[in-house]
DNA sequence: ATACAACTTGAAGTTAACTTTAACTCAAGC
DNA sequence: GCTTGAGTTAAAGTTAACTTCAAGTTGTAT
């Protein structure tokens, strides 16, 4: 199976310059240039941008996705290079869900105090206080 | 209670540089510049500080956090916008979550992965399949 | 009185991850 | 043969959130 920038584009919501950046920072490996004139890509670079995302969610960055498959390149010589970088991500990822539970629940008192004061308002009552809650 | 600039950076593990950036884009705000010498914080910094790293953890852009304290200052008026403001917050923070866990599971299957590499290279025998989780 | 450390300022510089621009090429349809 | 539209390039521009810099000020210790 083989696709245009415009497919993938669709197929990740990526618009086609991100398609070409990747490429260009090296993310992007051994795309197809046909005549010079348009790009071809195939499965291989839909399994790996499947992993970009996937890693891009977990907030890595660009330059360490690329180290990564760099590494996976030579993985019999690099699996423990790879675990690390897998494990301390995995941390990381972990600590940063933490912190987004946490925004999260101040996030759901703020909403709670300010139904309180959308209530008052209605209702011509005293505001609440931060203590109602 | 009063605090200096070091103070402030040490209790929230941020930059005095950034305290001052903070303030200079106007999410703290009244802060005393004593005889245009040094600045003196108060615990209504404090309080802002606790909202800040809260909102800033919830993936909320300084600029939008800064909206939402403009807001606050008249709730009676803006409410329904500031619960308007805090129920997107809320969605885009489930989502980012949602997204986190996504991108977990994958690093844990590479992780499982990785092991098996490790084992097959220590005893010699031959690599697993991406197939054998 | 002078040196020094701590703090100040506005402005310029930094970083990541794109995005936009301008000028160009190519294949297809009229 | 000419236009159109989709695709190409290298290079410059953008954005958020800082960070660094150079030059100046202030209070305290010697």
């Amino acid at each position: 199976m083989s696709y245009t920038i415009n497919e993938l584009s669709k197929m990740f919501h990526l618009p086609a310059s991100t398609l070409r950046y990747y490429e260009k920072i090296g993310l992007l490996e051994n795309v197809e240039h046909v005549n010079s004139y348009h790009r071809v890509y195939n499965e291989s670079h839909v399994d790996r941008l499947n992993f970009i995302e996937c890693f891009k969610k977990a907030l890595l960055p660009l330059d360490e996705i690329k180290a990564f498959f760099t590494y996976e390149k030579d993985m019999v010589v690099n699996y423990e290079k790879i675990l690390d970088m897998l494990k301390t991500q995995e941390q990381k990822t972990i600590e940063t869900m933490k912190d987004l539970e946490a925004g999260l629940t101040q996030l759901q008192k703020k909403i709670r105090y300010y139904s309180l004061v959308n209530e008052a308002v209605k209702n011509n009552s005293p505001l609440p206080s931060w203590d109602d809650l």
